[in-house]
DNA sequence: TCTGGGGTCCTAGGACCC
DNA sequence: TCTGGGGTCCTAGGACCC
């Protein structure tokens, strides 16, 4: 796949700008986002906005201690009805571009300008003007030679930011970077890779030798981490995607003691996880109970069917036995239920038995 | 005052097969 | 019959992403 240009579009403190966008005397105050936007119950912030951010708050922190942290924040329930509308009308912008699109998420995209006649950094001020004249919001973009050098691009200067690198200075721009940077990084990876290696940067990483991180790691995240240590990544734009499973769970506001409660919890989830299976066309063989414990200890049981099920009364049925087989002696903070497995209606052939093996 | 909800992919061991 | 090598499927857990 030689000489790609990629682009990365990522709309700015998404879920807090859209609030602001439709309560203006939300504009210039400190907004957060997440649960339903009560900071004394069980909840985490999904998107803070940029006024709230000097406060120490961020996506992911409890929404308590948000509110410890910035008590003047105006806090909202999450709204994804709101949200879909507006990341709808940047997609019709981004499609408008002719390129090939990949969405992650509500508000961020790929796209694949190689083919486009425009350079990629034109291509990208474009969709930054039309965001902002159209949606009245900002979106940062990164243009790079592939989707991994693209999505850090746009996040190197945020907000409204226009980050352009080119193949020649991949190695030169990432290199300073910490590795949590690099998609597929995350605290753990990061973490060990500073204790076994002293790896703390993009560069650090990329002096270590392929071989060593195979020992460490495995031989594919070993050959990952060696691969996007150089800002190489062959994956293409990818339109479609099949999903593999479809999930619905629920943190408690008060842990769970009565087995009885827990039963018609799973009940419940397991019968919107039918209702959302069959609402997407799919039916399931496989499925998994997710019990998290006060401790925050998680377990998991699961089972595969066989046949495929898409049934209220049939999923509630397996969910709530795969219940009857975790020894809930401690109280429950979680509960999750997950068909996976899937099989389309529309397209009734699932991925039967790959063709046999020749014997040796 | 702890730690959401929707997903994806990987690992690892045992069963089973060629 | 044994050993080895390559698969797949299943289950449980974990890391990571937005
Ligand atoms: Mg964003």
């Amino acid at each position: 796949m030689p000489g790609r240009t990629i682009l990365h579009v990522d709309m700015d403190a998404f879920f807090a700008a859209v609030e602001q966008l439709r309560r203006p005397e939300l504009r210039g105050r400190p907004v957060v986002v997440g649960g339903r936007g009560d900071p004394s119950e069980r909840g985490v912030v999904s998107t803070a906005s940029y006024e709230a951010r000097p406060f120490g708050v961020h996506s992911g922190l409890p929404l308590r201690t948000a509110y410890q942290r910035c008590p003047q924040a105006v806090f909202l329930p999450v709204d994804f009805q709101a949200y879909r509308e507006v990341s709808e009308r940047m997609h019709a912008i981004l499609r408008d571009t002719g390129a090939r699109l990949q969405s992650l998420g509500l508000d961020e995209a790929f796209l694949d300008v190689t083919d486009l006649p425009e350079p990629g950094e034109a291509i990208a001020r474009a969709i930054q003007e039309r965001i902002a004249s159209e949606l009245l919001l900002t979106a940062s973009v990164g243009v790079g030679p592939n989707k991994l050098v693209a999505k850090i691009a746009s996040g190197l200067n945020k907000p409204a930011g226009l980050t352009v690198i080119p193949e020649r200075d991949v190695e030169a721009r990432l290199a300073p970077l910490p590795v949590t940077t690099l998609w597929g990084v995350g605290p753990k990876t990061a973490a060990r890779l500073h204790q076994v290696f002293g790896v703390n940067t993009v560069g650090d990483l990329a002096g270590i030798p392929l071989e060593r991180l195979q020992e460490e790691y495995g031989p594919r995240l070993g050959a990952y981490l060696h691969r996007i240590a150089r800002g190489i990544d062959e994956s293409p734009v990818q339109t479609e995607w099949e999903p593999r499973s479809v999930s619905r769970e629920h943190t408690f506001q008060v842990d769970l003691r009565r087995i009885e409660a827990m039963r018609e919890a799973v009940a419940r989830l397991a019968g919107r996880v039918a209702d959302d299976l069959r609402e997407q066309g799919y039916s399931a063989t496989t499925v998994t109970l997710k019990v998290r414990f006060a401790t925050f200890r998680t377990v998991s049981r699961s089972c595969t069917l066989p046949a495929v099920i898409d049934d209220r009364a049939a999923m509630a049925e397996v969910a709530v036995a795969l219940l009857d087989k975790v020894v809930v002696d401690r109280p429950v903070r979680l509960l999750g239920v997950r068909a996976s497995k899937l099989a389309s209606a529309r397209s009734p052939a699932p991925a039967g038995p790959p063709a046999a093996t020749p014997a040796p």
